[in-house]
DNA sequence: CGACTTTTTGAGTCTAGTCAAAACATGTGG
DNA sequence: CCACATGTTTTGACTAGACTCAAAAAGTCG
């Protein structure tokens, strides 16, 4: 039985597409902004600057001054803690319209959580002081800014929820639902995730190690649930995943 | 060498606190509001609503419709998840002054975790509806709600690092020091935790078993740093438990 | 003083982690 | 286009931390 090759394509990072002004195309699609109208968002588009980050880069670390609010307009950035023990946990990957990065001067200065450019990535930036001026200039921006927040922090509870009282084998598969939902690319034969991420991604994201998750995903392969390679894997059958999760514990 | 009784003081929870207009000096001391004239407040206040809730009473349940935002007045209220398998994931403790449920009839019409009364409570309640119309009215409380939100989310984002990376021991020895700064009653000899809360609820807020919470208690007793009763620990040795933590791994 | 709940202790088991090494992909340069 | 270098994934053997089940001990309250 040959395994089919990589069916990684990775997608196409134009240049160009910061330099410009398509950037103007991206904010006014940003949830926080596409109902306001042109002229507001074209002065707001002015605030912002790009900046190009190549794959692997380090956008911002932990630590870090918290001077910006980060826009992804293409490519993926996960978002990294590091325990003391030197254990990478992985908080979220965020593609494009996500936003990250702290929202204000007041919430706190330092970033509690390190930016990391899964792939090249284009990032649109935002001091905290003028972003703070767009609250304040439109308040129904930071009413949809406190819902996006108070989303992700359901988000996060739930993940919480996961690593407390879910199995090695539960985490994953509920994490490989979440990315396919999320960052997933339809196939002909299932949803492939290919973000690209790696075993040692997913073990940071489940609280687990690189060799449980090979072993797991390995006995999901032979069920016939998966297929996977070198940082891809396609979900064939989402509904066994999901039984695996809602089954009781014993 | 005789150990004291219980040091555990209930407090009053005196049932005019909820009917009288002893409630508009709470709702005026709220970080969301008390930057406000004493005018606004006050019409604030009346659109509240008082409940008082015995003490292991459920206030909402997960899945419930979420109608209203909470606060509480007085008690401690704390937030659960219950996973498929049945068991319990405390989420979070609060007291005077914490909000909960939700903000809005925008972010999401069911409420995601269940709030239970762990002592006799008072809380005050607006409909989502009414408090949509105070974040209308007040750009600012709108921006001191997305502070307090954000800083739960970067809260929960650090349990979920702990939950990933670290032992059993150091996952209790962090929640006695959260608990300890958040709720906890400096005596002499040291900081006394009584919320009242059992082994079963530090299990349930560090992903483990009350078996487990007990003999790591046990340990961190004879080591002399802690000094534990039936739903009581003193903190005798902070020093000690924070060190058990940023202690390497191995 | 009982009745009840919570906490502790014990013995046995198992899930998942660790360490080490082999197998496999992928991209590069000859 | 093949052979090699590199990083990723898989497999194996072993270990240990934490869970389960069961029962005894200790606190608390009426």
């Amino acid at each position: 039985m040959t395994r089919p090759k990589s069916p990684v394509r990775l997608e196409w990072v134009d240049p160009a597409v910061c330099s410009t002004d398509y950037r103007l195309k991206i904010i006014g699609r940003l949830p926080f902004f596409k109902h306001l109208p042109p002229a507001a968002i074209s002065k707001i588009n002015n605030l912002f600057h790009d900046v190009d980050v190549p794959a692997d880069e380090r956008i911002y670390h932990e630590g870090d001054e918290a001077a910006y609010l980060h826009l992804v307009a293409m490519g993926k950035v996960k978002l990294v803690r590091n325990a003391e023990s030197g254990r990478e946990v992985l908080l979220d990957i965020l593609h494009g319209g996500d936003y990250f990065g702290s929202f204000s001067t007041l919430s706190g200065r330092a970033h509690t959580e390190t930016a990391i450019a899964q792939t090249d990535s284009c990032i649109l930036r935002i001091s905290s002081r003028d972003f703070d001026g767009i609250l304040a200039d439109h308040p129904d921006v930071t009413r949809k800014v406190l819902d996006a927040v108070s989303r992700r922090l359901t988000e996060s509870q739930e993940i919480v929820k996961q690593l407390s009282a879910y199995t090695v084998e539960q985490r994953i598969a509920s994490a490989l639902m979440r990315l396919a939902s999320k960052l997933g690319e339809s196939r002909g034969e299932g949803v492939l995730i290919q973000l690209p991420f790696s075993r040692q991604d997913l073990a940071a994201m489940t609280g687990s190690t690189t060799e449980t998750v090979s072993r797991v995903m390995s006995r999901f392969a032979d069920e016939g649930w998966v297929k996977t390679g070198r940082k891809w894997v396609t979900i064939l059958d989402m509904k066994k995943l999901e039984e695996l999760i809602s089954k009781p514990y014993r």
